[in-house]
DNA sequence: GGATTGACGTGTC
DNA sequence: AGACACGCCAATC
């Protein structure tokens, strides 16, 4: 029941508000780990199967691509989901990136 | 306990 | 501007 790095990502995560989306990196960042933002993509994969459902669908690469859209039920459930919230996507990219940007220091 | 992996990031060609 | 390569860190086998 130690926290690990898994559980401190979905936590942070979940405090992700609709319409907004971060980068690996940043979560990574924010946890204090800098570098591990593979870890951060890692623990997404475990995401499905943590109890509050966690929004990886508002997380994305550095460059505001949806990496981890295949790893979705529906790959397309990503970009759905993103929409659904104001996020434009436009080929698996979000389109104002910047703009929807959520960075977790910055908020917390 | 060593080796492998992995939904990334940044720099370079 | 697009493609390739190396580096990081933590969990899993």
């Amino acid at each position: 029941m130690e926290e690990s790095f898994y559980d401190q990502v979905f936590e942070l995560v979940r405090l992700i508000p609709e319409g907004r989306v971060t980068s690996y990196g940043a979560i990574a960042r924010s946890l204090g780990s800098g570098g591990s933002a593979r870890m951060v993509g890692y623990a997404m994969s475990n995401a499905g199967l943590s109890h509050p459902p966690v929004p990886a669908h508002r997380v994305v690469n550095s460059t505001g691509l949806l990496t981890g859209k295949f790893h979705f039920s529906p790959p397309e459930q990503m970009e759905e989901l993103l929409q659904a919230e104001g996020v434009i996507v436009v080929d698996n990219k979000i389109k104002n990136f910047k703009v929807v940007f959520w960075d977790p220091m910055l908020e917390l």
